[in-house]
DNA sequence: AATTTGAGAAACCGAATAGTTGCATATATA
DNA sequence: TATATATGCAACTATTCGGTTTCTCAAATT
């Protein structure tokens, strides 16, 4: 059972569910309201989501409050940084190239 | 069939695919070489990553040469880009609070 | 012309995935 | 206390995934 954000990351109903509570914590019956899908699936989803970290559960009374680890998103942002150098550099050499033919 | 770059970049094979054409182009038999598996395997993640316009091909006589195509990967980016708001906020919420703390 | 080499496609297999239904448990409410 | 609600867990299922082996095809080499 592979898990890491990557994986996480996979599959597009996570991906909403991590947009929806990017800005406040939600409960997993507030969240399963969004899609077409049982509230069990979400359970399963938030489960995931909560095995690699990437939100936090906060106990309130009988209901939980699902809330987005930002610290865990950076890691994709970390892993992307590695290719934003090597694209940034090809839109210098770009830029470069541009500048010597108008110069021509 | 899902195909999309998040699932594209959810297998780690896949991953270090990316990361080894990222800077110059390679065959597939070049790509297999870094890996325990074999080439066809190779081929296959290849064929996934081309559907989802992640790499480009460009042959050679009987030789193919694929590299990684920017433009997608700066897609992650872009759907990073909400989050990076809320985590820019919220280091910045800190630095403030951080800052009265230390008046008082 | 015959052989070697690079690459993709097809068929198959075991494991993982995402969903379902049904059940258990704890907290709130009547 | 009995009932309703919020949640998680287990078992089952169809589909997808990642890998292998075998094969075909086209380009290079002999």
């Amino acid at each position: 059972m592979r898990r890491d954000i990557f994986q996480a990351i996979a599959d597009p109903t996570r991906r909403a569910i991590i947009t929806l509570i990017a800005l406040q914590a939600m409960t997993p019956n507030a969240i399963a309201e969004h899609f077409d899908t049982t509230r069990q699936a979400v359970s399963k989803h938030l489960r995931i989501l909560t095995e690699c970290e990437l939100v936090n559960q906060q106990r309130q009374g009988r209901e939980i409050y699902y809330s987005l680890e930002m610290k865990k998103m950076k890691e994709i942002d970390k892993w992307l940084e590695q290719f934003r150098k090597i694209w940034e550099d090809r839109f210098d050499n770009l830029d470069k190239l541009l500048a010597r033919m108008q110069k021509k």
